[in-house]
DNA sequence: TCTGGGGTCCTAGGACCC
DNA sequence: TCTGGGGTCCTAGGACCC
């Protein structure tokens, strides 16, 4: 049976949504109106566009590149901090208005959404619904949104991004030569910079050229993501909608040093709390895990990583600290470096990790310490509990 | 000039086993 | 003395997404 699958797409997510939410707090200035970005702090060296307005996006303002660079490019642009508690508020507002239209919605990422409406019709075409979805979230939450429409995922998730913002577009089968073989070929959903490189090499400039190169030669090139490229750029997805809500694979913190540091026990002072941080998320999710990385980016923007397999899965804070320390010092060795994070992979259910693993006192009286720490972090607020120097030591 | 932070998946090489 | 191949697990790195 053919399906019928919408994508829908925030325009400029994450500054739409700081309007909203500076207008809903008695700002009468909508940022949308004049050359704007959601951006990190240049002091602290995390100066990169996260988000822009139409109107920068016209100045040719870029996302993911220096807010330097975007400034030389408008002098008078409006720049603003980013706020993921704002984002996840009008991301979940957003999908309990789609939670209306059917029950099979795929959450993609915090501005995205998939619905399979092949059953849920009621009497309505799809276009109908898909306009009524746009008109509501507008007249609702006061922002817009692309909508994708198509029969596969990737033509839905194509269609929305077509032209922007508040447009519905259809990517049907029969439409994909039309309106999708002529984009450039960086457009499809997994052709990343280094694989548009690779197939500008092979005179591939478009999703068309892609589509009808011998399958062979790009799965030579590209091996198993050829195969998968082949199929977008002629339309074959059989991927599902998928409801369920998906449990993580692994859970990590990094960050980006105010300097470059070469030392292993300053570097230590950033590591540490982040690990705590990895570790009250990953005790939230009520899992464990079996894989410890370690990863850092050199002041020339290398990056190396560290990790260690552990013999059990484990949700002890002291316990990663330990690891993550012993590989900080093997990955460290001389270099400065940039950035520092910490990654839990291999993750597993608690409830599914074998008993004997808490047995032990020592591991029980430990997990009793973190869940108490966890606890009064909840209450007081995460920042105002400090673990003070137990997991210094070493 | 300046280059985030959160993820997922794949690949390739080495160790080890049979 | 010279020499297998298949399979799994682990690690490091890389590509891609938003």
């Amino acid at each position: 049976m053919k399906r019928l699958i919408l994508h829908v797409d925030v325009n400029n997510a994450f500054l739409s949504w700081t309007a909203v939410d500076r207008l809903e707090n008695g700002e009468t200035f909508d940022i949308r109106t004049v050359p704007s970005i959601i951006g990190g702090e240049e002091e602290s060296r995390t100066g990169i566009v996260l988000a822009k307005s139409m109107l920068a996006k016209r100045l040719g303002i870029r996302t993911a590149e220096p807010i330097y660079f975007a400034k030389q490019k408008c002098k008078d642009l409006l720049v603003f901090p980013s706020d993921f508690d704002v984002y996840n508020k009008y991301s979940d507002a957003l999908y309990e208005i789609l939670t209306n239209y059917t029950d099979k919605i795929e959450r993609f990422s915090i501005d995205e959404c998939f619905l399979d409406m092949t059953s849920s019709l009621l009497g309505k075409t799809i276009e109908e619904i898909a306009k009524e979805i746009q008109l509501r979230v507008y007249k609702e939450l006061k922002f817009t949104v692309n909508i994708g429409i198509s029969s596969t995922k990737i033509l839905a998730k194509t269609a929305s991004d077509l032209e922007k913002p508040n447009r519905i577009h259809t990517l049907y089968l029969n439409e994909i030569e039309r309106k999708m073989w002529p984009l450039p070929v960086n457009e499809l959903f997994m052709v990343g910079k280094k694989s548009v490189d690779k197939l500008n090499s092979m005179k591939i400039n478009t999703i068309g050229d892609l589509a009808k190169t011998d399958p062979k030669l790009i799965i030579k090139k590209f091996g198993k993501t050829g195969i998968m490229m082949h199929n977008y750029a002629n339309g074959i997805d059989s991927s599902d909608v998928i409801h369920t809500k998906q449990r993580p694979k692994g859970i990590g913190n990094e960050t980006t040093l105010a300097q470059d540091l070469a030392d292993y026990n300053k570097v230590c002072e950033y590591l540490l709390p982040l690990v705590e941080k990895t570790m009250y998320r990953l005790r939230k999710e009520k899992m464990s895990g079996t894989v410890i990385a370690v990863k850092i980016k050199t002041k020339d923007f290398q990056i190396l990583t560290k990790q260690k397999k552990l013999h059990a899965a484990t949700d002890s804070t002291k316990e990663v600290c330990e690891v993550a320390k012993e590989l900080l010092r093997d990955v460290l060795k001389n270099h400065h470096i940039r950035l520092i994070g910490i990654r839990v992979d291999g993750l597993v259910d608690n409830n599914e990790v074998q008993l004997s693993f808490f047995d032990t006192k020592n591991t029980d009286k430990q997990h009793r310490l973190d869940c108490s720490i966890d606890k009064m972090k909840d209450k007081f607020g995460y920042g105002m509990i400090t673990r003070g120097s137990d997991l210094s030591k070493s």
